[in-house]
DNA sequence: CCACGTGGCATAACGTTGTTATATGCATGT
DNA sequence: ACATGCATATAACAACGTTATGCCACGTGG
């Protein structure tokens, strides 16, 4: 049965991001094969029509929760860095962060970084988010370097290979490839591992 | 009724790899929208009651091309590795060969390691396919540790490690999250930074 | 050699999806 | 106060996965 809202005529914009967080929670909830525009429309009080006149259609919809979803990392990044003084204890937060950020909600890192959504393709402009959530760790990176704990390559290069590292374990682990054992342990050891060749001096324990 | 295995019978078989195969084409061609049952069947020469048939359902299909997929990525790896003696090129090779294999098919790779389709989980004899695909990069890892140009800790961890990068990296250049430069030679420098840390010396250029 | 029943495939139908077309109603500007 | 316009609700359409039904080609007992 439909709920009958009694439309409280809000504007456009607090629909949308009304919509947008309900699509984020559907998503998170129930998975992509959930997030339908009818079920988001009665979840939302509105109709179909909205995500149409807000969004264009379902994939605008779609960039606009890929866009939130890049904001909020990048926030979480941010603040996660902010939150250690050794530069190197810093990097080790960013990838905690971002892998408590994947892990909250999978559905929607499977939208920003894979194919979760079948047609979907983010344009230039929602990239470009994308890389502004990559910055935190960057400047992670050329904090370490400015201390002196780093060296050898340029700041970009060593921020994506952390990157990589992160990134890739994040998505074994969410695809079930990661040996039972304490993932989290595997996870943070993997990191400072990866951080080594980088490290000036070079020892290892 | 929950396991209901079909028979596999002599024209049957045959008819199951075409339309494994034609999946694949059509997957690889045109996204995971483009692959519906009723191009699926037509495509095929057949109908679509052929895959409730021989695989149940859908899923049962995108198991089915789940398994191939490690399956064709296993011996890819293998037959990588084995051309060549060295043990850290191998290694190497290993990881180009990750990279081509996933490159020259993205689609399927996102159904093999992300969420590509929407309700699709793949069962623990599937998992076990995709674990033997990775064992010849713990074999290649052994090699290494044999020949003392690698130490520190158990093969299974170094692997583990090679491949987030390999994955991590390989999905951020899907993604389009890599810089333009030549992603090609930022990965092999990559692959290689990530050996370094398991490298005996600990030597670095 | 023939009748028959079993099973795989084609055809058709059902519910649901994204999308589009039409209708309605609230809002604003003059 | 009236007309205009835009946002939304309702309804319809094509296509999807899935299920039900019918057909035909086998394999086997007489």
């Amino acid at each position: 049965m439909l709920t009958r809202v009694p439309a409280v005529k809000t504007h456009t914009a607090d629909l949308a991001a009304r919509l947008v967080d309900e699509a984020g929670r559907l998503l998170a909830r129930e998975g992509a094969a959930a997030l339908t525009l009818r079920r988001l429309a009665t979840a939302s009080g509105t109709s179909t029509m909205a995500v149409y006149t807000l969004f264009g259609d379902k994939q605008g919809l779609l960039r606009a929760m890929y866009r939130t979803g890049f904001d909020r990392l990048g926030a979480a990044l941010r603040t996660a860095a902010a939150t250690q003084d050794d530069p190197v204890e810093a990097l080790v937060a960013l990838g905690q962060a971002y892998r408590d950020t994947a892990l909250a909600n999978p559905h929607l890192y499977g939208l920003m970084f894979g194919t979760a959504v079948p047609g979907f393709v983010p344009d230039d402009d929602a990239k470009a988010v994308a890389d502004a959530a990559y910055e935190p760790l960057v400047e992670g990176v050329r904090r370490c370097l400015h201390a002196g704990t780093m060296a050898g390559t340029a700041a970009e290069r060593i921020a994506l290979h952390l990157w990589s590292v992160s990134h890739g374990m994040v998505s074994l682990e969410l695809a079930g490839h990661l040996p039972a054992p304490d993932p989290a342990t595997a996870y943070v050891e993997a990191m400072v591992y990866a951080g080594i060749p980088f490290v000036a001096g070079g020892e290892r324990g």
